[in-house]
RNA sequence: GGCCCGUUGGUCAAGUGGUUAAGACACCGCCCUUUCACGGCGGUAACAUGGGUUCGAGUCCCGUACGGGUCACCA
């Protein structure tokens, strides 16, 4: 064990007079929504307040690492702009920060804490039944009683063991979350919990404790699975002498009134849903509003305005149900926010799905889209009809509020067509005159010229913009060619 | 099962003893509109339940029900 000198020096190195909070995932693959939102959280926490913001990878598992999910937890926090002050990639003042990498650490608290009483060795067999392991952290563990002498001379001598902290068996613990309140519990129903397992790394509950106060952690952020094993975490505290951070337990976001949502029951990650169409910044908006709520009415925020406004009070206590209408809705407005550039950006892959032609240009179909778009995926099947017209029902050519029928709608096509032939510029201007002129000669309203125009041009009920965008996109020829379609159709 | 937490419309939620119980999504209706959409206006719809405390309870206390979490050498 180390000397008094060294855990001084340890003390020395942590920032002060700053919030400081930490994102800890494990790399255990995907980025979950719930996940996602903790990041959130934690992230805003520390901007509010001109604070940093770490990462931290939690990789004590050893048996559940996934190769290349740390990359994915790097990339999809780019992608959120949830930039870190400290982490594996960037360094920082209380390196390293991933915790494999800590490993020595760990044991020299340990042994701190044994020095001070409130740790023990155990040299028990590894339990592989839940229910035998669960007897033991009772106080009934025959370690727990064990001399030191012996103790140490068993360790010295080879002996498998491992560390577990030792929980008063009288009394209460209180501890104080910020969003739930004080909450009490009687220690006897606290475990000795394993604090240093037999291979050498910490436990969860006790890395995080040594990590969260050598790394200066103000907020201690995080699911609220892990409420009731706050009060061994106090214990730890109290058992260092160490000041006790803010908690901050965020209820979990579900799929359903009974299910977490989760990548097993087949619920999106946040990449699935970027693939499913929807925008980043869609998605960090929504699920900051689920479990959290402002002060006013405004719900749609950018990043940098949730800087600023973000505040802890806000956070609920009960857990909230995903609902992709919702989400839907956010991305809609996020798509109709963005300048026709951007849109037309982030909409030409979907766009040249189905519309291969060159000839089309992707900037003006977007252009007709991004009023109507919810989701990005949604494109393809909606434009699909400018690279072929379908095979429609003709039956599409009735339309009861323009008072179409298909008599009325073979007598416009017939009408528009040698109009339209003649006109000498193909514009949005020129053939809307043609269709109007035309309309206002025969008597008739427009939308009565308009609407076979429109489904004859396209083969559909429901189209991106109207009758004379679709036909400016498709080109004179192919408009005439389409009509004559809709007109052999109508017989 | 023990312990802990939670419970306002279908969903997200405001609300911190006195309100006609906000707002948003979804849904329905109307208007606008060359279709759909967008937009505008309006509507349906909630304090889990039983006891207290109080002049007065969604708000405070106790019980009940329901839901969730936890009880690993996982995180």
């Amino acid at each position: 064990m180390k000397d008094a000198a060294w855990f001084e020096e340890m003390e020395r190195r942590i920032p002060t007079g700053e919030v400081r909070t930490r994102f800890a995932p494990s790399p255990t693959g995907y980025m979950h929504v719930g996940n996602l939102r903790t990041a959130l959280y934690t992230y805003l926490i520390a901007r509010h307040d001109q604070g940093k913001f770490i990462l931290r990878i939690e990789d004590t598992d050893q048996g559940r690492l996934v190769e290349g999910a740390v990359d994915v937890i790097y990339k999809t926090m780019a992608e959120c702009h949830l930039e870190h002050d400290e982490g594996p990639d960037v360094g920082g003042p209380v390196a390293p920060y991933v915790q494999t990498e800590r490993r020595p650490l760990y044991k020299e608290y340990a042994e701190l804490l044994m020095e001070r009483g409130h740790a023990y060795r155990c040299f028990c067999e590894k339990t592989e039944s839940q229910e035998d392991s669960g007897d033991f952290g009772r106080g009934d563990d025959p370690c727990r009683a064990m001399a030191r002498a012996e103790s140490d001379r068993r360790a010295a001598a080879g002996e498998p063991y491992v560390i577990r902290q030792r929980i008063p068996h009288e009394g209460t613990t209180t501890f104080h979350d910020e969003s739930y309140g004080d909450i009490t519990v009687e220690n006897s129903t606290l475990d000795d919990q394993v604090l240093l397992k037999r291979d050498g790394l910490p436990t969860y509950n006790f890395a995080n404790v040594v990590d969260d106060h050598l790394m200066g952690i103000t907020h201690v952020v995080r699911g609220s699975e892990y409420l009731s094993s706050a009060p061994k975490y106090n214990l730890l505290y109290e058992g260092f002498g160490w000041p006790i951070p803010k908690y901050v337990h965020c209820s979990p976001v579900m799929r359903d009134q009974h299910n977490k949502m989760s990548k097993r029951h087949g619920d999106p990650s946040y990449e699935d849903l970027i693939a499913q169409g929807f925008l980043t910044d869609a998605v960090i908006n929504y699920v900051t509003l689920l479990g959290w709520s402002p002060r006013g009415e405004q719900e749609i925020f950018s990043l940098d305005e949730l800087k600023q406004v973000f505040d802890i009070a806000g956070i609920s206590k009960s857990p909230a149900i995903f609902d992709i209408e919702k989400l839907r809705y956010f991305n809609s407005a996020y798509i109709r926010a963005m300048s026709p550039e951007d849109f037309a950006k982030v909409a030409e892959p979907y766009i040249r799905q189905t519309v291969t032609d060159p000839a089309y240009d992707a900037a003006a179909i977007a252009a007709l889209l991004q009023q109507r778009t919810e989701v990005l995926t949604e494109i393809p099947e909606k434009v699909d009809f400018f690279d072929a017209l379908p095979d429609y029902d003709v039956e599409l050519f009735v339309h009861k509020k323009s008072k179409s029928d298909k008599a009325s709608s073979k007598a416009m096509l017939e009408a528009i067509l040698p109009v339209f032939e003649a006109l000498p510029a193909w514009e949005d201007e020129a053939i809307m005159n043609a269709m109007v002129t035309l309309a206002e000669s025969l008597g008739v309203k427009n939308a009565k010229v308009m609407w076979p125009v429109r489904i004859a041009a396209a083969g559909k009920a429901v189209t991106p913009g109207g009758a004379v965008e679709i036909c400016r996109i498709l080109g004179k020829d192919e408009t005439l060619r389409r009509l004559r379609v809709g007109l052999e159709k109508l017989g």
